[in-house]
DNA sequence: CTGTTAGCGCTTTCAG
DNA sequence: CTGAAAGCGCTAACAG
């Protein structure tokens, strides 16, 4: 079934059949719909590789994500995939498990499928590093690896972190523990900067290794919370860094029967569908996820389409939603 | 940077660069690697649209899901996207937003790229039937649309539906409702054949009245619950068909301050994340969905590659989580 | 306005 | 074992 069939079934040549489906190109109004009703009659679907290897686009756009059961990431993927298919694009996902041998599997695979553009959530900087260097368009999502020449889109980790530390000192704790799962990239090195700018702009000393590094691939992160708490009995509050830490915190406290806020607050930076359910809500930094994707797949947009040449950054957001779990020490809800 | 680049840089001529990369047909030793080390130093990245024209598969397989938010969906695409990427294929990601027009333009998408076979979750009928009579192989996922030909992967959902009345009439409930937001699919029909079984088997009369269907675009789900139970306020235990209504459900009970078990029992068909961290825990159909994933695209690629021909069946047996939010009437946890 | 021609990058006979 | 040649399906000059 090509567009020879096509062609042949409306009486035309092939050049008239493509100029008649394409739109472009003069073609007589009778020869036009003779042509469309012959591709309908036939059920012709035409071949994108053949039009890519041609010279134009695939119209294939790679997302990168380091971990697509993260709620995070899916809901990322989900804002991306929203604005792509709007346009005419399809998504391309590839999970790189946030090993960088997968992340430059993916990348080699955009690269060979001749994607359009690459939109990259996980960022081991080899990956930005090949494409960029391949001339495709990348935008960084969430993290950046500080590759020259593509655009980003991003949350105000600092400002979401300050905010979140400043909350729990104007309620009066001054034993605030942060816990983070990386200080690798901006994310987690913000979200610690945040957390001392909060203390010195309230005037607070700094407390003084009551920031735990969990790392990425944590054996048993609640239980390193536990020694963490156990180790330091006088913290009246937690910072959790991510979806993933607020987790094993929230758990920990939990297990070990600690009242929340009673005996603990807790903010987590990053809020999920299951913050808002548990008692007493989670206090949480809001970052428009969905609302990051469907950006950054704009800018890459304007990027494929020309539109733009020079790299721009877009910098989200976040906005502190106050629930139950946060409360003057030793304050009930 | 296409092959002839190569072959140039080597020294030789296409067709033996090209089974020099390739690997099969006959190349002198010396050759393979002098081919090999010029690629490399060019940083060749051979083109998957030629390739594809010229007769081979894309190696781009589509999955196709009717909401990307939900995180059973999210869940579903991450086993999908872990298969293919070890068996070297790329996903791409359709999210028809429950709107069968997107459905048939995500098939069609998936037709015009060649795709080596499609992965279908969210079954309108009308994309499993394009596909599958344009020859492009089939899983369909979760729900059955009922096309001949192509393969499926489910979950037994009478069974996972009886276990979970079964063990709420055990408990001494005989006032259940059932929640869900569709019958027009088999998962949401087995849901409340599996709830009338229950019933059955333990010689309880079947309630009358006790069915809710809040339907997939709900206005306001949780106002939906609400008024069900105002109208039933003799009911002592409810049976969530899904995620999705399951949060309804448990977010009217927190509302109207009904202590769970005691004033009402819930058990929830499909268990996410937040139903164990809630307390008290909610009892839960597990299903498998990760591994779903997986095992529906293991099965697509065996069609992919040809070791089989006739269409298979697999049905995945979830399995009750039993957690606080179940006691008998009137107990606490 | 329409058809002929060439060629995108690759693989694959088929001679050499 | 290697190279020349043809062609996958489509589009874009360029003649007619």
């Amino acid at each position: 079934m090509t567009l020879r069939d096509v062609a042949e079934e409306a009486g035309t040549s092939r050049s008239t059949a493509s100029r008649a489906l394409a739109g472009h190109g003069y073609v007589a109004g009778g020869i036009k719909t003779r042509v469309e009703e012959a591709a309908a009659r036939l059920g012709y679907v035409p071949d994108v590789s053949a039009r890519t290897l041609k010279g134009r686009s695939s119209g294939l756009v790679g997302l990168l994500v380091s971990d697509l059961r993260n709620q995070f990431y899916a809901l990322l993927a989900a804002g991306v995939e929203q604005a792509l298919a709007d346009a005419g694009h399809q998504m391309v996902l590839v999970d790189d498990h946030g090993r960088d041998e997968q992340a430059l599997a993916g990348a080699r695979a955009f690269l060979a499928m001749r994607a359009a553009g690459v939109l990259l959530a996980p960022v081991g900087r080899s990956a930005t590093g090949l494409l960029v260097e391949h001339g495709t368009p990348v935008v960084e999502v969430d993290r950046r690896s500080g590759v020259r020449g593509c655009d980003a889109v991003t949350i105000d980790s600092e400002r979401g972190a300050r905010d979140a530390v400043a909350h729990l000192l104007g309620l009066g704790h001054r034993r605030i523990a942060v816990v983070l799962d990386e200080t690798m990239w901006d994310t987690g090195r913000d979200r610690l900067k945040g957390y001392r700018a909060a203390h010195r702009e309230a005037g607070a000393p700094l407390p003084r290794k009551l920031v735990l590094d969990l790392g990425l691939r944590p054996g048993d992160p609640q239980a390193d919370v536990a020694s963490f708490l156990d180790a330091n009995p006088d913290v009246t509050a937690v910072f959790a860094a991510n979806n993933v830490v607020a987790e094993a915190v929230w758990q920990e406290l939990q297990r070990r029967g600690s009242a929340v806020p009673a005996d603990c607050s807790v903010v987590s930076f990053d809020d999920l569908t299951w913050m808002r359910i548990v008692e007493p809500g989670l206090t949480a930094v809001r970052q428009p996820v969905y609302e990051m994707g469907r950006r950054a797949a704009a800018l890459l947009l304007e990027r494929i389409s020309g539109e733009r040449t020079r790299a721009e950054s877009l910098t989200l957001q976040p906005a502190l939603q106050r629930r139950g779990s946060t409360a003057a020490p030793g304050v009930r809800a």
